[in-house]
This record gives C-alpha cells, structure tokens and sequence, in this order.
RNA sequence: GGAGAGGUGGCUGAGUGGACGAAAGCACCCGACUUGAAAUCGGGCGAGCCUAUGGGCUCCAAGGGUUCGAAUCCCUUCCUCUCCGCCA
C-alpha cells in the first residue's frame, strides 16, 4: 500500500512513477473518492460530535433529576442521520480501501526502464561454467539414471508438477537445506524461525499476495478460510504486523526453511519438465525488518548472502537488476539471482532479493518508534530467496555431472555426506 | 471433543449503562535535589484520523445488536487459560 497522505497530495506525480511499470492509475477516479471520503467524514464527524454533546446533557439533566423528555425529543432524528452518514463513510472507505490494495508499489530510481524479463540488466557472473566432452544430461535424465527422482510416483500421489526423491537425491536435498540454514545463522546473523504454513487472508494481504493474486494461492476449505504459503516471506514478515518495535530491536534477521505452495496458474505448458516449476518446492528465505533509511544498503547486503550459497557450493551464477516492467507489485527494486544450468544451457533463477520500503509494512501496520520524531513510523522489509533448494539442487546434479552418470559432491557438501566425494558411491 | 473462566494502554491491573481513552502500580522521558548515582519530589507518557487557531472524531479481541448514551447489557466469531477425554 502507499502511503495515504501520499496518495491525496501527490496524485498525478504518484501515477506518473507507477506509469513506468505499466501501471495506469485512475486519478480522477481516486481523486473524486477521496474528496467524497473527506466530506463525509467531516458531515460524520459532526453528526457524531452533536449526539455525544446531547447525550451528555441528558445525563446531567438526569442527573440533576429534571425532565429529560425534551431533549430526548431533540435527538430523535440525530440517530437516522447519523447511522445514514455512516453507512456512506464506511462505503467509501471500502471502496478506497479496495483501489489502494491494488496498486502496485512505486519503483526506485535506480530500477532500469523495461518492459519485460529482456530488458533486465545483468550486473555481475561468478565462476566458471563447466565444460564437457559429451552433451550433458539435465537433471530429469540424471535423476532417472538411479532412480531417485520420480515423478511418475508424484503424479500418483497429487498430480502434475510434483516430485518424489529418494535416497540420495532425497539426501542431497535435505543437505542443502542444512548448509544454508547454518550459513545464515552462523556467518550472517540471521535467527532462525519455524512458523505456519497455513495463514489467514489478512495476513496474506499484508504481504501483497491478496486481494490480486489468489489465484495464485491454494485455499483449504474450512470455516475460516486459510491459505497455503506461496513463500515464508508471508509468516515471517507479518510476526511484525500490528506491532510497533524499539529501534534498538532493528535490524530483524530472520532465515527460515518451508515448503513453497503455488498454483501456477497461467503457467500451463511452461517449464512443463522436471523440478523447475513445482506447485510444492522447498526454500530457505531471508527476511529484514529494518530501519528506512537502511534499506538500499540491506538490500545490497542481504543479496551478498544469497549469493554466497553459490560460491560456497562453487556454482556460476549472475545477478541481474529487474527492469521496471518484470518488477514484483510489492517491491521497489530486485535483484535476481540466476543460477547456470548446463542441462537447459542458459541461467535460470534460483533467488530473488527485493526491498518493499514501507509498503508491506502499512498493509501490516508494522512500525517502529523513530527517536527521531518520537512517533511511531512504517518499517522496511526486504527478502530474498536464499536459495530456492529444489533448484538448486538441480544446478548441483547438472553442473557436477561426470561422463558416466555420476554427481561429483561440492566440496562444502561433502561433510554432510560423510565426507565421500561423489553423491552415488 | 466435553465443562468452566477470561480477553482493558509497553507490562500488571481497576472499572459492570452517563464528565472513562480509561484509576493505580511498574517501565520510560523531562525537571528539581545530588560532586555523580540511587532514593525522594514535581511534571509528562497509547494509536489513528479530521481540522485555519481552538478543537473534534474513532479505537477497551473482531463483527453485529439494544440505548439519547456501551469498556460496561445481548448475539456471533476468533483467541487465551484451567480441568477431563483423545492424540504425534
């Protein structure tokens, strides 16, 4: 959400920004909504002000034990206006309420013009890709070769765009699980949280994820409704919401390992093999709460540790600046990671690192006391996948494949694995 | 799942229809005393919105209802606690 005051006083500049990332805002229409909010909050307001005077001089004169007839005769009509001035005020805060959740946030200056995915701006490549002598396989062919990877099974079980591992893959996965958590607690400073993976729709809205994107989102049927996670952004950024937290509380670091559900809907027929595009994946994600106008550089930082599982387990990568047109609706600015897959031939994202400034923050009403003004005052979150595991053990099989069909183990993973050097001994 | 008790400001906790956005204590901030600190004393101290100064409005878990007037009475939902049952 942007900041209310923002969207009354700087309109059309406000929808010029969000204009360059395709956004069309309809200011007359808003404009015209907020001036009906203002006058029929201040004619409420008024009302309101009329009945507590009233009423106060009834409980006086009550009191005094005079006669309160007449001036009960006074409020009669008081009560019909001013639940019918209510009901219009709370329409239209409904109604403004609804045109504010769906606008996107406003991008940072930095963010390079764009339309699309070809347009972003690689910034930086670790590493180099590896090399072989023979067409390699993709993780699909290597998984099949011992029979770890079944989708076979998956489809059993739920269904498309699941997978079953075992054994070693099952292993390798759990694996790299570990050596991110311990990385991030142990190098990075990030406390590790385990929480819901069912959430309620509020908190789904303090993330961004509703009212826009439910079909995104799988839905358990019950009385109250909940949802499924689509990312541990959603728990772990809303143990915030309502609060108002100490500055000397901030920075929050938290790093948090859960399965990812999502529906994917609008993506049939893409990414249609193997474990790239999943409707369960597991992911281990960073999450900030900081103080404002820390936030660029947080976010410079927090993509630092993100790409730090990939030079630990020496995979190539690059990361790309997304431009205005690929940047999510909550965020201001992203960088993704991409990650080399020699299966594909071409990088493919494994982590996505994003600051949203105050605008998760207000749909949450998370704050903080600035001692600066010594009021309370709209934190930033930030978050970045640190890393999408399902992916990246993919990366791992494909470019640590030998000839024969063997998965050499990254050095770093090998303690996991007794210290053997290839995942099928 | 059954029976009962509750949800009030950062915390503890009073308030059961009328000057209550809310006593008191703790915590915190400012000042006095002090070489400094502690103790003591005085003052301040929830959030949001509207408003030209003044001020006004809303919020006592959430949503409805009764009433001229609701933290207080009624209904629904959510949550917490205690006991019993069941269970990883």
């Amino acid at each position: 959400m942007l900041d209310p005051k923002d969207l009354r006083n700087n309109l059309e500049a406000l929808a010029g920004q969000l204009r360059r990332r395709g956004f069309e805002l309809d200011t007359a229409c808003y404009g015209d909504l907020e001036e009906r909010r203002r006058r029929l909050q201040i004619d409420t307001q008024a009302l309101q002000n009329e009945r507590n005077r009233q009423s106060k001089a009834i409980g006086q004169a009550k009191a005094r034990g005079e006669d309160i007839a007449p001036l009960l005769a006074e409020v009669a009509q008081l009560g019909a206006r001013l639940s019918a001035a209510n009901e219009a005020l709370q329409a239209t805060h409904v109604e403004l309420q609804r045109l504010q959740l769906e606008i996107p946030n406003v991008l940072h200056s930095s963010v390079p013009d764009g339309a699309d995915e070809a347009d972003n701006i690689e910034l930086r490549r670790w590493g180099d890709r590896p090399t072989f002598d023979y067409t390699p396989r993709d993780h699909v062919e290597l998984g099949a070769l011992n029979q770890e990877m079944d989708f076979e099974a998956a489809a059993k079980l739920a269904g498309a765009r699941f997978v079953v591992l075992r054994g070693r893959l099952a292993q390798l996965h759990r694996a790299l699980t570990q050596l991110m958590l311990d990385l991030h607690t142990q190098e990075h400073g990030y406390e590790e949280v385990y929480v819901p993976y069912l959430v309620n729709p509020q908190v789904m809205r303090g993330t961004g994820q509703l009212p826009k994107f439910e079909e995104d989102l799988f839905r358990v049927a019950a009385e109250n409704p909940l949802f499924l996670i689509s990312t541990a952004e959603v728990p772990v950024t809303n143990l915030v919401r309502e609060r108002i937290v100490e500055a000397d509380v901030l920075p929050l670091r938290f790093v948090c390992h859960t399965p990812c559900f999502r529906s994917e809907a609008g993506s049939y027929g893409k990414d249609t093999r193997g474990m790239i595009r999943l409707h369960q994946f597991d992911k281990v994600e960073l999450v900030q709460v900081v103080r404002p106008e820390t936030s660029y550089g947080v976010l410079e930082e927090l993509t630092i540790h993100a790409e730090k599982v990939l030079q630990l387990l020496e995979l190539p990568y690059r990361v790309v600046a997304l431009c205005a047109g690929d940047v999510g609706f909550a965020a201001t600015k992203t960088y993704d990671l991409e990650v080399w897959l020699p299966g594909q031939q071409c990088y493919r994202e494994i982590s996505s690192c994003s600051n949203y400034e105050a605008f998760q923050a207000r749909r949450m009403q998370a704050r903080w006391r600035n001692p600066a003004t010594g009021r309370p005052e709209p934190v930033h979150t930030l978050n970045g996948s640190g890393l999408a595991v399902g992916r990246c053990m993919v990366a791992v099989l494909e470019n640590y494949q030998q000839a024969d069909g063997r998965v050499r183990l990254p050095t770093v993973l090998q303690p996991y694995f007794g210290g053997r050097d290839y995942l099928d001994d």
